[in-house]
DNA sequence: TTTATATGTAAAGTTAACTTGACATTATGT
DNA sequence: ACATAATGTCAAGTTAACTTTACATATAAA
């Protein structure tokens, strides 16, 4: 795990698209839940491939999903 | 390996900011050389977090180095 | 009360990103 | 001719991302 420097906003992104589930987004970005949740908790950072699938199933660019450093 | 969906800009990048070497980008970027020949030969794609650092290492954002699908 | 949906958590296994080390090639300069 | 810097390539090892499976909790609806 270490710490990790890259931060997102997938979970109040969820909230904000059609209250997407964990499920659904994890469908739309092709893997698993428990990939998302672990993402939502911070416990890794994505692989650049799949933060451009989660990026595209929300519709946004990768830097209004994902940020390095603080916030 | 795999097929990857990701690609980048990194080797036309590097020459044109000030024409830096392999060695000199991974340094800023805190990785191998290694992991730069084979992130221009397309072997993989990063890691978010060290797309965010190659990004950083031109003054670019992540999309502007980093691209997903057909160019 | 029962059923279904959404979320939380945990542990073991697989795979791909990244490292380490080593050697080859090409070009430039002395 | 020799040295040095930049790049190419290969192979084996480590680690972190991601999967799979499984079970627990909470909420809301029938």
């Amino acid at each position: 795990m270490g710490q990790h420097l890259v931060g997102n906003h997938i979970r109040k992104l969820r909230f904000n698209h059609d209250e997407m589930t964990q499920q659904q987004l994890a469908d739309k970005a092709g893997v698993t839940r428990q990939t998302i949740v672990a993402l939502e908790k911070g416990n890794y950072s994505p692989s650049l491939e799949l933060a451009f699938r989660i990026a595209r199933a929300f519709g946004l660019s990768l830097e209004e999903v994902f940020f390095y450093g603080e916030e």
